[in-house]
DNA sequence: TGAGAAACATGAGATTTACTCAACACCGTT
DNA sequence: AACGGTGTTGAGTAAATCTCATGTTTCTCA
């Protein structure tokens, strides 16, 4: 293994150019040093590489190998180094995003879509998270974005805030519940929740609004999709709670009533976690741009 | 253009073992330089090539292109240095012959059907050297050996004798002709002369029999074919002279009769010429030496 | 055929590049 | 808190690759 690019590119020029000056001038290097090198590389695989007794200087078949090479590996390389320029500039890249929130789902969806549009180069993928734990994920690499409500101080990672959000209450239009303003934690005692399939600490309804009460709802229902949920809800089998930003539309319907849960709403903020190396990166900033202005 | 093999070769080494020290023990350097070189990359195209804060060591996108470029051209080159190598060697070659004489293409097919089969990898071709001259062209590089009956001194080509020859005047069992023991140039003034179809400077029979005697045949006819030829002789449409190694053949059969041509016959002596540097290459020699054998 | 031009080869020295060494920083363990 | 494993960094060294000056060869044209 003694052969470089360098080398390729030299005879590549000599073989074009038919000449070693002018292909010294081609290469920006003396003619002297084509010499040389072409000696070394003549040296290294003991096989002469050119006829030297012909005008225009001629290949021997060693050399007419090597050239062949040149032919075949040059474009690779100057088109990958064209790629990376651009993954540089940020017009080519990955984006692999983990969520955590079944619900997320709803506002990404239509977000990647106007993305895509934007950004045809970037390689877009959703990875909803059950089974890996996100933030580790990120940090190595295997997905470039997480969406998260509870940000983290960490030296590697970066995260921007994307929109507040309130957690809400739904159930059927004529539910007992739409009589109260807002939802107590005892209200539920008799309903039967419909929750996704995921451990209760991960639910902000369980971790920040039933638990802290010592309340248990009469029973607990799951399903993986948000559609399902809503038409569980509106059909009497339980009441739900989820992010106001999947019941807009679902409340103006007009089947569906929403009510607020304790004193202040159950809020948060969704937060999108990158690689800190990557933060300024124009396809992220503009990913993050996107997802605000919805 | 600053990329080079060893780059990839370091990239690929890092990727498979997954840690700097590792991939430096395996390509005999310092763990230190492989930091130093990964560093230098990513200052050149501006991007991380790596993650750090994992383990094993992962790469970004921009790496990950970088990889797939290695994993690309690696193997092609590796390729081509072992046919170089074998180049080196001899075992894989070019041998494009160049005959001036039609004649030779009689012993020389047989002898390549040998040849062939003990040097498979040498890719053979003839030239049946009409519209070009063969010796520059040996000197350019477009043939690799040439047959030649006489050899000049040169310093870039070597001449090996392959064996003698004598041209034979052949003619129908029941000639006239076939009464004298050995012919004279005035023997064939009645005679209708069948050549091959080139220059007759190029033709023994007149530059070194009837023109130095100033004699005319009664006419000439032309044909490219040594089998033609030999048909037409014994048809009785004329005599001709060919080299001993077509007759040996045609006079067996008995139908044609063969004499000498002057009183010491007309000799000579095939050679082979190749390019010198390339003289003592073991395919080269090989095929002279089939050549002799004949 | 021989002088001159053009083109490649060569050797020595300079420059650049790539490497090693040694010290340091970081992270995860124990 | 100390330690092993791993990557980074800066300085110094070794090696490679260049340039410059000159030599050699080949080709051209009178």
């Amino acid at each position: 293994m003694f052969l470089e690019l360098r080398h390729l590119r030299s005879l590549l020029a000599i073989r074009e150019t038919g000449n070693l000056a002018r292909a010294a001038e081609r290469l920006h290097v003396t003619q002297s040093a084509l010499s040389h090198q072409i000696k070394s590389l003549e040296n290294y695989f003991e096989a002469p590489l050119f006829l030297r007794n012909s005008k225009p200087l001629r290949l021997t078949p060693a050399g007419e190998k090597l050239i062949e090479l040149a032919r075949q590996v040059l474009p690779l390389v100057e088109g990958a180094e064209n790629d990376l320029k651009r993954v540089a500039r940020g017009e080519l890249g990955r984006l692999h995003i983990a969520i955590e929130c079944h619900a997320c789902f709803e506002w990404l969806a239509p977000v990647l879509n106007r993305y895509r549009q934007q950004w045809p180069q970037i390689e877009v993928d959703i990875r909803v998270g059950v089974s890996f734990e996100a933030l580790p994920a990120l940090r190595k690499g295997e997905v470039d974005l997480v969406i998260s409500s509870d940000p983290v101080k960490s030296s590697d990672l970066q995260f921007a805030e994307l929109f507040d959000y309130e957690a809400l209450l739904v159930m059927p239009a004529d539910h007992p519940l739409t009589r109260r303003k807002r939802i107590q934690p005892a209200d539920l005692a008799g309903e039967t929740l419909i929750t996704y399939p995921v451990n209760r600490q991960r639910l902000d309804v369980f971790s920040r609004f039933l638990q802290p009460a010592g309340v248990e709802p009469a029973a607990v229902r799951q399903s993986e999709l948000t559609s399902v949920i809503l038409l569980l809800v509106a059909s009497g089998r339980g009441v739900a709670v989820l992010p106001d930003w999947v019941l807009r539309e679902a409340e103006q319907a007009g089947t569906l009533a929403t009510r607020p849960l304790g004193p202040r709403g159950l809020k948060g903020t969704l937060h999108a976690a990158v690689r800190r190396a990557e933060f300024d990166t124009a396809y992220l900033q503009d990913f993050i741009a996107l997802a605000r202005g919805c």
